[in-house]
DNA sequence: TTCCATGCAAACGTTTTGCATTTCG
DNA sequence: CGAAATGCAAAACGTTTGCATGGAA
């Protein structure tokens, strides 16, 4: 396990991300909101910071689309996006049931991880406007 | 519906897509393969093609990572992609049962679409490799 | 003859990296 | 003190776009 240290900056970071975690933030948003407490830190030192939080399982990574979102904690639920307004949700686990990743093994012949799924739609209030 | 013309260079991308579907091609696979036969072609057009040609119908486009990969037809199936090499297959489309979709949609409130949904494991030959 | 498609090059947004400097442990 | 992290700027990456030209219909 690879050393590593305590860092402002690093504090910093992660505590933009336990703040703004229901709307599992880009870099770029997290960047601009450290900003305004940490005037000189800079986008590379956010993008380290959220590579070194991922290693250490403080938070998680998710690509969506082209960007990647964060939010705190391990990675082990899923999650819904809103392809209308970006908004994106946690997601109960029992969703998506170990029987069928048995089987997808079984059809697939790949050892298939437990892989955090992206599931994609409409949120309730865009749902409505399009209704 | 918007009128498009049937180039020469359309057809050349849509060939090889056919020809590489096994392996879902990223657009610079496609431009790389075109090229042998169409040297003038360009990068652009192997984009704007593969885009003309997903609008039709004609393939179907699918993020993985940080980069879009094509395969022929509609995109009314699964995938599983090898996280150690890359390579990618069909799934069948049972593995995702429906009433799993619908009890997405109560606990979540999102309108649920019909995700092509993007599995993640180890291939048969990479599992070997690191079993 | 029309107007969609092409080639080229330049721009885009996100992410990574090289390098000199700072700072944690 | 030494290793790891920072700031800055520049580059990398996949992708898109502006514009003058070319070619299907």
């Amino acid at each position: 396990m690879r050393r590593t240290r305590n860092t402002l900056q690093r504090k910093a970071v992660l505590e933009v991300i336990q703040e703004l975690d229901h709307q599992h933030p880009t870099a770029a948003q997290v960047f601009e909101h450290v900003r305004t407490s940490h005037p000189r830190l800079s986008l590379a030192t956010v993008y380290r910071s959220l590579d070194a939080l991922a290693d250490q399982g403080e938070i998680a990574a998710l690509r969506v689309e082209n960007v990647t979102r964060y939010c705190v904690g391990q990675s082990h639920h899923h999650h819904i996006v809103c392809r209308k307004c970006g908004a994106m949700e946690d997601v109960c686990t029992e969703v998506f049931p170990d029987a069928a990743l048995r089987h997808l093994e079984e059809c697939s012949g790949f050892r298939v991880e437990d892989t955090p799924m992206l599931f994609s739609g409409l949120c309730p209030s865009c749902a409505e406007k399009t209704a």
